[in-house]
DNA sequence: AAAAAAACGATACAAAGTAACATCTTTTCT
DNA sequence: AGAAAAGATGTTACTTTGTATCGTTTTTTT
């Protein structure tokens, strides 16, 4: 199982994660000559910075709050830099919370699923092959061509729970 | 696996899967004394009429339509109406499409989850617990405590598959 | 029949998301 | 380099989805 659950449900260095995402996005998009502009980053930076998934309008509050850009920051401005992120697939998208997180592992091909705290906001992004077998095989036998899938768990994290 | 996909995918005399929705769900809230008024049955048969489905406001269209109520229906009084519905498990919300369909088993406890057809709208629900299985599996070794989830399938049903 | 609780009607509003078009920037082509 | 095309951003206005609030009506309880 691929997850960074011991990483999102515990103290540890955010910068860092910050870092390496922002790092790991510039590489891919370079490789796939897709462009990283300064907005599509620091939307991509401040949905990192947060350890909790992130609402389009929480993003546009964030950045206009900042400071450091000299226009207000407009909600088609953000949902065009989400949808960018969501194209490359840097950041999910999580329905049943209308938020955005950062992927950790972008760049490998993975079908992914979330662990939402109800306390914490927390979350961590898994990819587990069991999941994805047992859902297929579920789906075969309703003679369901499977596409894509959402699937959002939500209960108490590791921390919370003490 | 339990699981409605037999029927929803495929011609039926959709007529009785209404009255046997509604029959079942009468049968529910009187022995929870539960009060299923005349708006909240024709939410509920509104939903079931669909063979997708159904957002709020396409909720509130339809009831307007129909023309049976001398008042026009407005939003707040769906809303109270589905979460009434939501609350009794008569019918489940897709995160994942803003909307609404009715569920197919009512009353028995079970975990769902959701095929929806890309195509043409059908979704099935399904129990199955291996699915169930394989995402607890998952959830414990990142420590995680489940209280629920949301797993929203999409692709191609076996009708348009043809 | 009176009091309490539950449901509903109506207005107004909050939150989430997008269409359209003008402007600016980057890339491409010659 | 300079012109043309493509891509990204700024801005306004709007659509869709969902709620808070309050007054009224209906149902239940006592």
């Amino acid at each position: 199982m691929l997850t960074n659950s011991r990483i999102a449900y515990h103290r540890h260095d955010h910068k860092r994660c910050i870092n390496a995402a922002l790092c790991r996005a510039r590489e891919l998009c370079d490789a796939r000559k897709a462009r990283l502009t300064p907005i599509r980053e620091t939307v991509l930076k401040t949905i990192w910075a947060s350890h909790r998934p992130l609402g389009a309008y929480e993003i546009v509050d964030r950045m206009s709050q900042s400071g450091t850009a000299s226009h207000p920051v407009l909600p088609p401005t953000v949902y065009r830099a989400v949808q960018f992120l969501l194209d490359q697939g840097l950041i999910h998208r999580l329905s049943s919370l209308n938020a955005y997180i950062g992927c950790p592992f972008p760049g490998n091909y993975h079908s992914d699923f979330f662990l939402i705290c109800r306390q914490c906001g927390s979350t961590a992004e898994c990819s587990d092959d069991q999941v994805d077998h047992a859902i297929n095989q579920a789906a075969v036998r309703a003679n369901f061509q499977v596409e894509s899938a959402v699937i959002e768990i939500v209960g108490i994290c590791p921390e919370c729970q003490l």
